[in-house]
RNA sequence: UCCUCGGUAGCUCAAUUGGCAGAGCAAUCGGCUGUUAACCGAUGGGUUCCUGGUUCGAGUCCAGGCCGAGGAGCCA
């Protein structure tokens, strides 16, 4: 009778096979030897597991190639599975004893990222390796559910995806500094910021709806929060108000949180993150004012004794929240925390005044908590053409450019509302890791386009 | 754009007052039956970011430049 192939597994069901043989097709990560014993930690692309090979129970050649096999060679490992504690791996606790190796590729000289430290320099460069790392796997592995789970939301929710164009004529807010490319015979194109003023015609046709895209800002930002080309969703949404946008937001985020620890709990425990943390993270979200806001970080200036905390923290009514100030807000509150009705000079023009308080907008930002600063910003948007049209003039936009926004709020305008959520600001906060320059494949910023 | 710090072997770093350029890891070879970034021994490995200056002598001091990091502003 022909010998029967073992099956090719992958790593994370491993534990489906104790006592079977199986295949593992993948790339070594680590080799230790000693002496007739030597280990494998391979990684498939779906975990990692300590492959272990005794000198006597195969052959003798082939426990020379397993012993000196270089980090990263391409291998297909033939062995049985079996539960031992002491296996490293993710998941951890299993391991297999090597009955068959064959080799795809032999890495030939030294592979550049040793399992020692590195600088962040040095592993940007070779950010295409770097990516193979439990660490980078991890993250970029939450990165993709996290998208999943935006995408799963919204789309048992009602919302219809809607893909908003990525050149556009036009400044749409007039704050941010463009990308601009030349268009033919059009003069500039500019690479979007935002989808949100057409997500604002769409509603008029799907009444919920959102676009989910890459977003581009040629700030000059050099800090430990921004990217130079970053993801974004920007749901928007008819008939809600302010009140109705806090409530979807908050849904929204809590769905994300939970389904990441459901689906990548082992990536999230390899990167040292307090799950408890992210299990309280339950709707309903603390809401706090402006005003309030602003009264909490007097108090705190008040209160502290160091005196560069106290200089940070000097606002008067009217300024935007920097970030040491988002920093102190969030630690009063253990999940994030919705921070609405800023004043209207620091916000963008389309952001529907607040009642009987022309200086306050029906805004809100999202504060993520431990000092992971705003990952959501929204409004509740005018919907009168002549007060739109007011302040596009106020802030000197092209009017021509906005002619057909303002031509929304003349057939059948509804009070309507939406916000954008930055993709890496949230994974950054969900794996809890310093940079956002981790929490995406190719991360660009303003010194880096490079790989 | 501003403030602060840094640039030495493939990587991470050390080098006293200005006095012979060093270690660990990685690579190559050898040893070891439970390693967790294994360990032990051996071998090879340098434009000290660049340009100019001071000095008998510069990795070290001075001037200018380049590159990077952290923070600020702006924002998601």
């Amino acid at each position: 009778m022909e010998a029967k192939m073992p099956p090719v597994i992958q790593t994370r069901e491993i534990a489906d096979y104790v006592g079977q043989e199986v295949i593992i097709r993948g790339w070594v990560y680590n080799r230790t030897h000693k002496g007739k014993l030597a280990f494998l930690l391979v990684r498939d692309g779906y975990g990692f597991v300590q492959c272990v090979a005794f000198k006597g129970e195969i052959d003798p050649e082939l426990f020379e190639t397993i012993a000196h096999i270089p980090q990263e060679s391409s291998v297909l490992v033939t062995g049985t599975v079996r539960a031992d504690r002491r296996a490293p791996g993710l998941p951890g606790g299993f391991e297999i004893g090597i009955t068959g190796f064959e080799v795809v590729q032999a890495v030939v000289g030294e592979y550049p990222i040793s399992l020692k430290e590195h600088g962040v320099d040095f592993l940007a460069d070779h950010r295409h390796l770097w990516i193979r790392v439990p660490s980078q796997w991890a993250i970029l592995r939450v990165r993709s559910t996290i998208i999943s789970a935006i995408r799963e939301w919204l789309d048992n929710n009602g919302f219809t995806l809607m893909d908003t164009p990525i050149l556009t004529p036009a400044a749409c807010e007039g704050t941010t500094t463009l990308f601009g490319t030349e268009y033919f015979d059009e003069g500039t194109a500019y690479l979007a910021q935002s989808g949100q003023l057409y997500n604002e015609a769409n509603i008029f046709a799907f009444s919920k709806v959102y676009c989910f895209g890459p977003t581009f800002r040629a700030e000059k930002s050099k800090t430990r929060r921004h990217l130079i080309e970053f993801w974004m969703v920007e749901p928007e949404m008819a008939f809600c108000d302010l009140d109705g946008l806090m409530e979807i937001e908050e849904q929204f985020i809590s769905h994300i949180v939970q389904r990441v620890l459901r689906d990548c709990r082992n990536e999230l425990l390899s990167l040292g993150r307090d799950l408890s943390v992210l299990e309280q993270i339950v709707a309903p979200f603390p809401r706090i004012s402006y005003d309030d806001a602003l009264a909490k970080l007097t108090e705190i200036r008040a209160e502290t004794d160091d005196p560069e905390l106290k200089e940070r923290l000097n606002i008067q009514w009217g300024d935007d929240f920097g970030s040491p100030h988002e920093t102190e807000l969030t630690k009063l509150f253990d999940k994030p925390v919705f921070v609405y009705g800023y004043p209207t000079g620091a916000k963008a023009f389309y952001m529907e005044p607040w009642p009987g308080r022309p200086d306050v907008s029906k805004s809100v930002d999202l504060l993520a908590p431990e000092g992971y600063g705003e990952i959501t910003g929204g409004s509740e948007r005018i919907s009168d053409p002549d007060l739109l049209l007011e302040r596009i003039r106020e802030h000197e936009l092209p009017e021509d450019a906005f002619r057909w926004y303002i031509d929304l709020r003349h057939y059948g305008s509804v009070p309507h509302s939406g916000f954008g959520l930055g993709v890496e600001r949230t994974v950054a906060w969900i794996c809890g890791i310093d940079h956002i320059r981790e929490t995406i494949p190719y991360p660009r910023l303003i010194n880096r386009v490079y790989p």
